[in-house]
DNA sequence: ACCTGAACACCGTTCAAGT
DNA sequence: ACCTGAACACCGTTCAAGT
């Protein structure tokens, strides 16, 4: 599998395959993907993906300027699909807004292990260039969106008391969701009581935890 | 400030100085800790930290196994220093399990705030070697389990349903921290409408709807 | 015991030259 | 338009040899 052979179709097909001529960029995507995947965000060399590719170690930079545009190409991508994710975890069965909203942090904890290298890469934030990229804002911007509307109709309908700051409740969501899935890929959670196997089981407790916590304290006035 | 001469003291000083002979392990963490401030964990070179304090580039190793063991050397600095703040953060005036809980809480964002580079270094797992590393398991350990004391204190006070997993409420408050500490760092605070020196307040706010939300559950059955 | 200095096998990146 | 291949300035790490 390693240096496919040189294509020799000589006219462009329309669709996948050719190494060298065509889609140099998406196979180096493909390959840097490889790489993450078992060595890790830090582990992606270009050199080394331009070697498994049989091209030149200059050739990948006529596709991103840097290592760090072919990064964020993959934040890119990542952060794409785990916005769409995110919003096809919500179901119709899901129908009051704090539902919603632990179905939307549920699909992002599964995201986040089943896609353990992308979400790695997405939070690799010396790696990539954000700043840089109107696109991952963008996808980030969706799930931060989504939750804080979730959390708005919470408030409206009462299911989540209207004396909270709205701002507050969204960025404690987001936290906790995110201080989850890092704990859970970094292994902290053994040490957290959590049995080996239990990361799925323990990380989505929390986060029903928290959304019990949240209503709780709907109705009555918020505690000394 | 740069290459110091080489101290001619014959018999070594008790406290500093002496670069070359001596500490260099010390000097190598110092120097370490610098690159790591201007460039990030990722920056600190073992070759361009030994060229500042003169010493060929084989001398580090003498030290150090490798690279990851510096870095996890630092780590563990970090983590100690972390611990004893997080300690100290908790007041006489923190009558209440839960005041203690947020006051421990506060003083981690706080030390994350202060020591950036030093957080950044902790929590970089893919540098660090913290299997390997007994003190950086204990001083981590000692947050955790200072935090899952208070919680058990403010539950057997009442101050908190004890209906609620304990793990649960454990994992809750560290992720929120841990997450809250991450996005700060890594800019994500303005994203979530938090204007730009707003971070700290923003942080403990958000902290402090936490520790409101875990107090209002106390007497009420978890609502539906 | 501690450090030097050369060496090895890597990097990311650039750039003339080729097709 | 895209790629080669050599070059440059870096890495981390090892190891004989020096003091």
């Amino acid at each position: 599998m390693v240096k496919p052979a040189k294509a020799s179709a000589s006219h462009a097909a329309p669709a996948a395959r050719a190494y060298h001529h065509g889609n140099l960029r998406q196979a180096l995507l493909e390959a840097a993907l490889v790489l993450a995947q078992q060595r890790g965000p830090e582990g992606v060399s270009v050199r080394e993906a331009a070697r498994q590719l049989g091209v030149s170690p200059g050739a990948p930079f006529r596709h991103f300027p840097n290592r760090r545009a072919l990064m964020t190409a993959m934040a890119e991508e990542a952060s794409a699909r785990l916005q769409i994710e995110v919003r096809k975890a919500i179901r119709p069965r899901d129908k009051t807004p704090l539902a919603r909203l632990r179905a939307l942090g549920r699909g992002y904890l599964q995201w986040a292990r089943a896609h353990e290298a992308h979400f790695r890469i997405v939070s690799a934030r010396d790696q990539i260039d954000l700043a840089g990229s109107p696109a991952l804002q963008a996808s980030m911007q969706a799930v931060r969106a989504l939750t804080e509307q979730t959390l708005h109709e919470a408030q409206a309908v009462g299911e989540v008391n209207s004396a909270h700051d709205a701002a507050a409740l969204a960025l404690l969501s987001r936290a906790t969701v995110y201080g989850l899935a890092r704990m859970q890929l970094d292994g902290h959670l053994p040490q957290w009581g959590v049995k080996p196997g239990g990361e799925a089981a323990a990380t989505e407790a929390t986060l029903a935890l928290l959304v019990r916590l949240m209503a709780a304290g709907a109705s009555g006035a918020p505690a000394a």
